[in-house]
DNA sequence: TAAGCACATTGACATTTATCTATATGATGA
DNA sequence: TCATCATATAGATAAATGTCAATGTGCTTA
């Protein structure tokens, strides 16, 4: 249960084409490195170094397995991205374009 | 209708703190840029070059009105972002992970 | 134990990003 | 017309990013 997410963060590493991809691949289940790797034209340590950045901002969970390790989607995090994605674009109660009357300063 | 989004470079623009509140307060209605910049502690070039970079990858409009310029939200694109987090976070049938014989290869 | 495989780390590099100050542009109002 | 206000652009700069080749680490297996 993580309460503090970053979702700036959790934005930046999705604003990458390949680690959406990356992201899309894993949505149908775990794979290692070297199945994702074969799906692009990088080298191994630049996969490494996108895995690393999914990681840290809690999208991606690792899992070694012997001398592999297996990637998988963190879906709870994906469902919060929804639900903070929903509350964001949805006019709020203490809306910074309400004046100090409750008016509408906007439209 | 834009049949031709880069979620990539939309991902990209909300991968920053400031421009995702910019979103937030936009989600009320529309602004001006010197409502906006109260709100942050920036310089107004700073603003216009994250407007830019909201509007350039299609999140937020803007609309002229004498000497003003008030921003808001593009609401069908932020619809389709929901629906393309969905689609790319749902496993589907072509799934890099099943292998030939439709067996997973990964779980 | 040695070799090989899977993945991470390091160091280098060119490019991009976020920020500022200074200035330009374009509309409004005295 | 001139000053002012709202916003954009230009130029500079420090920091971050994405990439690579080379190397390290930790299993596994011959």
């Amino acid at each position: 249960m993580d309460l503090n997410i970053d979702y700036a963060l959790v934005f930046k590493a999705l604003g990458d084409s390949t680690r959406l991809k990356i992201i899309e691949m894993l949505s149908c289940g775990k794979l290692c490195a070297c199945d994702i790797l074969e799906s692009f034209d990088i080298t191994q340590p630049t996969l490494s170094y996108h895995m690393k950045i999914l990681i840290e901002c809690g999208l991606v969970r690792s899992q070694k397995e012997g001398s592999w390790i297996r990637y998988s989607n963190n879906n709870e995090l994906i469902e919060n991205i929804k639900n903070y994605w929903n509350n964001i674009t949805t006019e709020q109660e203490n809306c910074i374009c309400k004046n100090v009357k409750g008016e509408n300063r906007c439209d």
